[in-house]
DNA sequence: GTCCTTTTCAGTCAGTCAAG
DNA sequence: CTTGACTGACTGAAAAGGAC
């Protein structure tokens, strides 16, 4: 006999994300070699953008307080630019301008009100959310190349300068209007960095913590860059004498050996509601999915996640179903698995998969920054 | 200082759409 | 019809702010 009972909302399952905590893991090994960039800060255009935006901070004496809206409002600008003169590439915000430029508009509105707004917030999912920190981490605009390049940028255009002075004289959600037309004037300035530009954006968004290793080393064989994750590592590994980057290429490696099979088995776990003991002991998936890895330099997280995986089936469940609550408990919020008298009960599905044909030696699942880097690295070369 | 709340940042994943 | 790529919103984690 079951009875119902009202779910306490403050301790429901909450999103479907990272069940057994592994961002922290993966992405403290990636910020051992990639110190600064996100999964989400891919593109030059935004760099581009935010450079020009400080420029003008600088340039026009714009109010600590005053930047952010009079980013916001910079954005959408640059947003309408962009499509208009690089139709093909996306960016944040790009169905919305899509929208509203289709019926070619003589001009368009800017403003922080909600109705012009790129996105439902634009401040969080637009380049102010994903790019500021990378960005001010990374200390791009202490470089005397940023100033040389940028501040005449944006004090010798005449029409932008005019454009942005105006911008940044709005308060609120008072609109200013730009004239499709006038865009081209500025359009260039979102073009593929050559000269100083682009060797400051190689110094800055290409860094690495083994003095630029990892950007010799793609410049030397741009053909790494389509490598997959596994095969990067090893062809990196390989032709480096750079013995700290080859450590750490080791550590990302081993890293990834431990977490993308646990993750795989989690998810397996996840597709079915019921699980007999017995199931669970004679699976030959979470049998087979065991990689070969080497434990040395991992802290105790890795390490018992590690151990995980010399474990017999059941003993493996029972640690991730122990992790998974460990994770949920620290959230507030209640396991997605538990164990009952004889067997495994999943209570939450989102994000279930099964793939048969997984191989942990050649797959991977987390990216650990180098998409980021390598797709840098594509845009600027 | 500690503890709790709010804000900000960043990754994941669903939805959508286009190509095969 | 299936697959894959892209966009955008949601939500966890960390940082910042505030009360004591």
């Amino acid at each position: 006999m079951y009875f119902i009972t009202e779910q306490d909302p403050n301790y429901s399952i909450k999103g479907s994300r990272d069940p057994l905590g592994f961002q922290v893991v993966w992405q403290a090994a990636g910020r051992k070699l990639i110190p600064y960039l996100s999964t989400v800060s891919g593109s030059i255009k935004d760099f581009q953008i935010l450079c020009l935006a400080y420029a003008l901070k600088k340039e026009l004496k714009i109010e600590d307080k005053q930047f952010e809206p009079f980013f916001l409002r910079f954005e959408q600008m640059m947003a309408y630019t962009r499509y208009k003169s690089y139709q093909k590439e996306g960016f944040n915000g790009v169905d919305k301008v899509r929208k509203l430029m289709s019926g070619n508009p003589a001009s368009v509105r800017i403003s922080s009100a909600i109705a012009d707004q790129l996105l439902s917030n634009q401040k969080a999912y637009g380049i102010w959310g994903k790019y500021n920190s990378p960005f001010s981490e990374m200390r791009l605009t202490d470089m005397p190349e940023y100033s040389n390049v940028y501040i005449p940028k944006v004090l010798n255009n005449d029409a932008f300068l005019r454009q942005a002075t105006l911008l940044s004289k709005k308060r609120d959600a008072q609109p200013a209007y730009i004239e499709s037309d006038k865009m081209d004037e500025w359009s260039d300035f979102l073009q593929k960095p050559s000269g100083i530009e682009k060797k400051l954006f190689i110094e800055k968004l290409l860094d690495d913590t083994c003095g630029k290793e990892l950007l010799n080393q793609i410049d030397n064989n741009p053909d790494f860059r389509d490598l997959s994750f596994y095969e990067l590592i090893q062809a990196l590994t390989d032709s480096s004498s750079n013995s700290n980057f080859k450590a750490i290429l080791g550590y990302i490696a081993n890293t990834e050996k431990v977490i993308c099979p646990l993750n795989r088995i989690f998810r397996y776990l996840q597709t079915k509601s019921y699980w007999k003991n017995e199931e669970i002991e004679t699976d030959p998936y979470i049998k087979n999915w065991r990689s070969t890895f080497e434990s040395k330099g991992f802290d105790e997280t890795t390490r018992s996640l590690a151990t995980l995986l010399t474990l017999s089936n059941y003993e493996l469940v029972l640690g991730l179903v122990k992790r998974n609550e460990e994770v949920a408990a620290r959230r507030n919020s209640a396991a997605w698995m538990q164990f009952t008298e004889n067997g495994l009960e999943v209570n939450h599905f989102e994000g279930a998969f099964f793939r048969e044909e997984y191989d942990p030696e050649t797959q991977n699942d987390f990216n650990y920054f180098f998409s980021t880097f390598i797709s840098l690295h594509k845009q600027l070369n």
